[in-house]
DNA sequence: TTATGGGGTGTGATATTGTAACGTTGTTGG
DNA sequence: CCAACAACGTTACAATATCACACCCCATAA
């Protein structure tokens, strides 16, 4: 599940890719959001808000709430980060720019989630949709259970 | 959307089916839980946790939140309301028994949700994780949106 | 040059959602 | 009957999230 041979490049690129963005689109990449996306890239996982407001405050001890949830609120709304809503945690993107969608392979043991892009879910999520007549704004689609690595384990 | 004839007819018969199901099962279908499923299908939408035990405390002055949470474990556990984790919200399940998933078409206008089953979307997430050597537990697909009536309004 | 307006942040308070822990009651099988 | 367990009552609290208002910075227009 979401392994990177190493980390430390692996947060560095993320970083420097949210970057780039910021500098096309022109968007306020400041300290304070880099250091939210840095800190969710570190714990390679789901993070919780509070986890990385206790982790912000080693550097940044004034940090509240209000501060995490903002620059939360400006990764996701520009596709750096996702919600996981069946988790109230917040993953790393690692295709921004690629697609509007992302589908989640939750695992319950080791709790890595990797990114599964299907375009057959797509299309498929696309007809049942147009069936019901329904025009979809966005979709949540999580799946949990147990990865290969870990199911090898026991 | 999930529309009904006789809304009054629909709680009841949600009800008759969940007692009946109940029975079947040894279950113990108490007041309370009764009374809580019953008022998820009375608001025939995504019920809020902290709302149920508003309208229940109505009835039950006495009525804490644990009241309502282990009354919705029950329910969810049992298969005869679904949790919308994009919403924090609870939904009556139409078709307990039927089948393990449930998808969700949720109008952001009006809030309604209808629960959209389809097989290709199974197939296709199946598919998915099988490539991905994951074994799937639990599968939560929220899309929000608009609903066809919705719509034709604007 | 100033003013002015918007975005980002600091800060305190509060709202919302969900659990833990422990005691009581009630049912049920042995 | 009574031991055991499930359901429930009750208190407290934990975890998640938002609001409101003040302040600062800085880009831009007057």
């Amino acid at each position: 599940m979401t392994q990177c041979e190493d980390h430390e490049e692996c947060i560095s690129t993320a970083i420097e890719r949210a970057d780039r963005i910021c500098f096309q689109k022109q968007l306020k990449f400041t300290d304070l959001r880099k250091e939210i996306l840095r800190l969710i890239w570190e714990g390679h996982g789901p993070q919780k808000a509070y986890d990385l407001l206790n982790k912000l405050q080693k550097t940044n001890p004034s940090a509240k709430p209000a501060t995490v949830y903002r620059a939360l609120d400006f990764l996701i709304k520009n596709g750096f980060i996702h919600k996981v809503a069946s988790l109230n945690a917040f993953v790393g993107c690692s295709h921004p720019l690629k697609h509007k969608e992302c589908y989640f392979l939750i695992c319950d043991d080791c709790k890595n989630i990797s990114e599964c892009c299907d375009p057959n879910i797509t299309a498929a999520i696309q007809a049942t949709t147009a069936q019901n007549e329904f025009s979809a704004k966005n979709t949540t689609l999580e799946i949990s259970g147990h990865c290969n690595e870990c199911l090898k384990q026991i």
